[in-house]
DNA sequence: TTGTACGCGTTATCAA
DNA sequence: TTGATAACGCGTACAA
């Protein structure tokens, strides 16, 4: 298994290395006779390049990263099949790590972008990373390029959904419906996105004329778990509630087992708005409805992005906001779509 | 912003490039003085270690590399998390690629890991992929571990589930909870884990002397919807049908849905194991009775194998298959634990 | 088309 | 014992 290099397949064809390397790239003005003759070589040798050295010698390379938090997250898993499919038709490899929220592994995992000459990287970044995070990221002048998360620093480019304008489609849902003791349920307090989702929510509701009560906009942790204690204590402490729009669709989940568990039943006797519309949504009884925010596409997005950024587009920062859908399901007492009927059904193992 | 190179940081620290090249790996014998100086040389420079140039002079790398099929799938996405967490440990990267079960975007990825020199490969292989392919990537000669997706080669490392045992175990669940019209749901007719599962599946029907009915082993795309479709002919034809065991969970819950078309209930007059243990089994109602295939644990044992042929391990080439476990929630009639306390439901996007 | 210097860290050899 | 020198890995780009 000897390495078979440039200069011998040149020595095969007779030509010399520079000849080669220009007729691997078609780049130069090479005779036809002798690029089949090196096309020829390079066949019968069974080379095979040597991006390492390439990218020694170019100072850089065709590898980006890709940082998330949670991977086994499905909104993320949808995320990164976007973006991987985008970077495999530019022809860039993806690396991939999971900070699972650690500010160290995340240092750890551009440091090691760096040494490696990665060309870009699309990052959401853990919670809580300290702002000389993005100001040393900044320094190493590498395309980077912020998603989900949003990110209060001009000087990235972002790519995310339009949290104000998702809550509020979900919220004047519900005052549609008739409803007007409606509650806001989830999120952590220090949340860039749930602020921005507050927003939307507090807003609509004040375009009907109905004032935010405070009581009624409560924190959660990301978990159905914590979702279901606090919509118990919350729903107990004011039965008057009889719809809420949540942070996240898990909360929403998290919101029905507690309806139940206090005798009323999602869908009828109190309607639910969830958000992120994950595969989940479309299967729970009643079927979830939810504002759906097109993770592939922000994958997608970010990386036709990065390319161009990787390309050398010097444009100013930009800020991708995706549209959100509303998909109206079940859980508010009106089924517009049977439940079915979603794409998001039609996943399997192996 | 130019770049530091060993040279220029040891002409600094007034030694050569040598030295500060073993001082940054720990290796040979430096003083503790010019170790230090060497350092602070590090330091003051911020030196940013070139892994392109290294790699190039040792013909290798610290990059290996993930080829799945559906990276939005639940079950990989767990697996990646399970993989990429050990490849950290070991400060490998983690190309990851997405075949979506076409030959040649697979093809393409392990050529440009091959041009990457990358170190080492965990491959879930596209369906139908010839035999060619796996001859070719022994040639290559590079550590390959094969994950999930049963292989007739034995002269690859394989790290799976035991399908047999798994569907033993789910046979032998509603053995024991009186049924004996048992059907198998799922699978694609030349899937080699179905062969297996439906071997399981049949051998275990045997012991208990009765005899399998070919009729009731169906085959069926990998979605809920073809589920659905399949079983609902099925069931309609066979009504002495009690219970079937499911080829995925994704199936079984379309065979639900069937269920409910023809007015049978699950968990009350049909009884339904699944198999995957995906994160929506325990968010359907009634919770489906799975076998959990601990998709994390596999990650991190094909991680941890791969790691071992990196560094040399030139042991035979093994299988790994991971004992399945049941997970009896609510689909055959019986609850053991409440669908509300698996850990599984803890998830959250944001 | 080709010769050749170059990108930058590594390691074997040699000097002190 | 400690550290320096120089050849080397392999593709690229510019001058000839």
């Amino acid at each position: 298994m000897t390495t078979v290099t440039l200069a011998q397949v040149a020595q095969q064809a007779g030509v010399s290395a520079a000849t080669v390397s220009m007729v691997l790239r078609n780049r130069g003005r090479i005779s036809q006779a002798t690029r089949e003759r090196v096309l020829k070589a390079l066949d019968d040798s069974g080379y095979v390049y040597n991006q390492t050295a390439a990218n020694l010698r170019n100072r850089s390379s065709n590898q980006v990263g890709l940082l998330l938090h949670d991977i086994t997250n499905p909104f993320y898993g949808e995320m990164t099949a976007g973006l991987s499919h985008e970077m495999e038709r530019h022809d860039l490899l993806l690396f991939l790590a999971n900070s699972e929220e650690s500010g160290e592994r995340q240092q750890n995992f551009v440091d090691s972008l760096m040494r490696n000459s990665a060309c870009g990287m699309v990052l959401c970044a853990a919670r809580d990373t300290p702002p000389s995070f993005f100001e040393a990221l900044k320094r190493r002048n590498i395309p980077a390029i912020m998603v989900v998360r949003p990110l209060n620093d001009p000087d990235f480019d972002f790519v995310g959904t339009d949290n104000f304008l998702g809550t509020q489609m979900a919220t004047s849902h519900l005052l549609n419906m008739g409803h007007k003791n409606i509650a806001f349920i989830g999120g952590s307090p220090n949340s860039g996105s749930r602020s921005q989702r507050i927003g939307g929510f507090t807003s609509t509701l004040l375009e009907k004329g109905i004032s935010p009560n405070s009581d009624w906009i409560v924190s959660t942790q990301a978990s159905q778990l914590d979702g279901a204690k606090v919509a118990e204590s919350l729903l107990t402490r004011y039965p008057e509630i009889t719809a809420a729009v949540c942070y996240q669709d898990i909360v929403a989940l998290g919101v029905m087992q507690a309806l139940r568990k206090i005798g009323r039943e999602p869908g009828r006797d109190f309607a639910l708005v969830g958000f992120d519309d994950i595969t989940e949504a479309a299967l729970v009884q009643p079927a979830l409805t939810t504002v759906s925010v097109a993770a592939k596409e922000i994958g997608r997005m970010a990386g036709e992005l990065l390319y161009s950024r990787i390309r050398g587009n010097e444009e100013p920062p930009k800020r991708i906001i995706l549209p959100p859908a509303l998909v109206i399901l079940e859980s508010c007492g009106y089924s517009a779509t049977p439940a079915t009927g979603s794409a998001k059904q039609q996943k399997a193992v192996m």
